[in-house]
DNA sequence: GCAAGGTC
């Protein structure tokens, strides 16, 4: 009998494909590693294995790391910028050690090695580790790749039955991006700590680190407090009409919105006053609807928690692993927000039904109000969205992975539900030269908002009855007048969803990144006082929406507006009490990217260009079209001359640092 | 002492 070695990304997989396989017949035993299990049974793989006898067992996550030699190791030689070209060595990691000799022991029995990693890029790579692990044990060992995107036992076998190769571009991509980030980030992180400790002062014991997902993550936090900080607020006016019918006051908006021109304001509107009569030219009625959220990722995930549960991203993670490894949800790092077609949801809500919260909604669902969920674009190919895997009992969880649950299991009943539905009315008028619309809407139907308790549909007033034609004289007219207002300081969810769009780090670790600047001291948090706002323009002007900062974008080094709020309460990370958490950075920080900015880069270090370069050569090398060796060779120049360049303007640098971190008023 | 990516 063919004997076959089969390895998984983690345990938890490793089990959940044995049971599948096996049909729950199986024998466990214990490996050297206390969460990592063999798995022996037989299972007929067809063709042309046939009926085999099998060991699964997992590793958990990377198996190796890469390393600098001995004679590297040390900060004061060779100079930084040696660490471009010198040798690496990949090693099994410490914390691995065991792990691999597993693979290494189990392949030697073996006469085919089944690789059940994760269906991404890393997921290829941890395989071509695996593979690595097992030839040690037995150099001829044949090699196999299962491809599947969930646990489902269907899904699974029918895996097991399509065995294809390991795919060496994918592997290729993610060595060419581990050798970098390990080459840059260490000749970056002593170029810049050895050069700017000679200044002294806070500078000298801190570690001062670039990376290719931190220095992007601080430059985000960097440019809006520029922003907010050089914001020049602008006065504009603008015209308003109400109207009084049937004991319903009914509000205009003009169609210009606004001017930033007193006198012309003035001219319009005494034009309106002349006309005494405002005439209704348009009435439509139409059905609306709400869309019910898209299912849940983990960068969404991340962002609810920061906005509704007062977590910052890496608690929420934290939590959300632990209802993982108890099984009360799925896997919580994904990236897809589209549920497999095949997948059984309506046994999912039917766990839901025994909860005194959302029991009665998702019996209803139950009982036919059942949608499919919405499909989003996203699939990552190897999880689905988050969602409830079985109930859990209030009483089963402590206090924040219940606010976790919550969450998740209402947002998966609002994604099997039906979208809101309203009625919308807009009515136009015309009062002298000018047009002013209303906007009504009544909300018929709630549907997935009774589960949904973090959406509203606001703006909700139904308007009084208007007939196209008619003339009437507004009960008031008036001009307003307001001024545009800064955006805030970054929340974490605008900044998870910054890094999110740019590609900065993945749905495992931007958390991870957003500790790191505070760890560092590049940035710190303080608490916006008054309460749940999200982070959004809070527009003082009297329509409600928020203005884009006209003049102040790029014009960095005028101070005026508000100033710094660096003497305000350091924000405390269990979150407690009102506010949210916004990011600034410290002067430190702020020296770091202005430094870099002032020099003249094409692309400056502390943008998120260098690091989307990356994903994009890495996708180049999935396809075919370039090579492993052709991009480490041209990133490695690239950034041989950053370095370079880095070094000769070293003294804008330093300025910067002597401006912000010691206040003197000497520029570069 | 230094990166980013997996996972527990």
């Amino acid at each position: 009998m063919t004997r076959v070695l089969c390895v998984a990304e983690k345990p938890s997989i490793a089990k959940a494909v044995a049971g599948h396989l096996s049909g729950g017949h199986y024998q466990t035993s214990n490996t050297r590693d206390a969460y990592i299990k063999n798995y022996t049974f037989d299972f007929d793989f067809g063709p042309p294995w046939g009926h085999c006898s099998v060991t699964m067992t997992a590793v958990k996550g990377h198996l190796t790391t890469v390393e600098f030699p001995g004679d590297y190791k040390q900060w004061e030689y060779p100079p930084p910028d040696r660490l471009f070209d010198a040798p690496i060595m990949t090693v099994v990691s410490s914390d691995s050690k065991s792990i691999a000799k597993n693979i290494e022991d189990q392949a030697r029995h073996a006469s085919a090695l089944v690789i059940w990693t994760d269906c991404d890029r890393e997921g290829e790579h941890i395989g071509s580790e695996i593979r690595d692990a097992a030839r040690k044990g037995n150099a001829r060992i044949q090699v196999k790749r299962a491809r599947f995107s969930n646990v489902e036992r269907a899904h699974i076998l029918s895996a097991a039955r399509r065995l294809t190769a390991l795919d060496d571009r994918q592997v290729d991509a993610v060595s060419a991006r581990i050798e970098l980030d390990l080459r840059i980030g260490y000749a970056f992180t002593r170029f810049l700590t050895l050069n700017l400790r000679p200044l002294g002062g806070p500078l000298s014991n801190l570690t001062l680190s670039y990376g290719s997902c931190q220095f992007p993550t601080l430059g985000f936090v960097v440019d809006r407090y520029f922003r907010v900080k050089n914001f020049v607020p602008e006065p504009f006016w603008g015209i308003k009409v109400m109207h009084e019918r049937d004991g319903i006051q009914v509000g205009f908006n003009w169609s210009r919105h606004r001017l930033f021109d007193r006198m012309s304001v003035v001219i319009l509107y005494e034009r309106c006053l002349a006309a005494r009569t405002a005439k209704v030219t348009k009435v439509q009625e139409k059905p609306t609807k709400k869309w019910k959220p898209l299912p849940l990722t983990t960068v969404e995930l991340q962002k609810m928690a920061t906005r509704f549960l007062r977590m910052s991203g890496q608690q929420a993670m934290t939590v959300a692993e632990k209802l993982y490894n108890k099984g009360f949800i799925s896997y919580p790092r994904t990236e897809t927000d589209r549920f497999d077609k095949g997948m059984d949801l309506r046994a999912l809500v039917r766990k839901q039904t025994q909860d005194n919260r959302w029991g009665s909604f998702a019996q209803a669902l139950v009982d036919g109000a059942f949608q499919q969920p919405r499909q989003g674009r996203h699939d990552d190919k190897a999880h689905p969205p988050i969602h409830p895997i079985t109930y859990a009992a209030p009483a089963a969880l402590d206090d924040n992975e219940k606010r976790v649950y919550e969450l998740v299991t209402r947002r998966f009943l609002a994604c099997c539900s039906e979208d809101a539905r309203g009625m919308a009315t807009d009515v136009e008028i015309l009062y002298g030269d000018e047009t002013f619309t209303a906007h009504g809407v009544i909300v018929l139907e709630r549907n997935y908002l009774d589960v949904y308790p973090y959406e509203n549909w606001t703006g909700t007033a139904q308007l009084p009855r208007f007939t196209v034609g008619e003339r009437f004289e507004p009960t008031e007219a008036m001009v307003t007048e307001g001024k545009t207002s800064p955006p805030g300081y970054l929340t974490e969810a605008d900044l998870i969803a910054l890094m999110d769009a740019n590609g900065i780090g993945t749905d495992a670790t931007m958390a991870e990144h957003i500790e790191k600047i505070q760890e560092r001291q590049y940035v710190q948090t303080v608490v916006r006082r008054g309460g749940g706002n999200q982070g959004a323009a809070a527009a003082d002007d009297d329509d409600g929406e928020a203005d884009p900062p006209p003049a102040a974008r790029g014009g960095r080094g005028r101070a005026r507006g508000r100033g710094s709020r660096g003497g305000a309460a350091r924000g405390g990370r269990g979150g407690g009490g009102g506010g949210v958490r916004e990011f600034i950075p410290t002067s430190l920080g702020v020296a770091l990217i202005e430094g870099f900015d002032r020099m003249h880069f094409e692309t400056s270090l502390g943008k998120p260009f260098l690091r989307k370069e990356m994903e994009l050569k890495m996708k180049a090398i999935c396809e075919g079209r370039t090579t492993k060796q052709v991009v480490l060779h041209e990133s490695l120049s690239e950034y041989r001359q950053v370095y370079e360049q880095s070094r000769a303007e070293l003294n804008i640098l330093k300025a910067a640092c002597r401006q912000y971190v010691f206040q003197q008023q000497n520029g570069a």
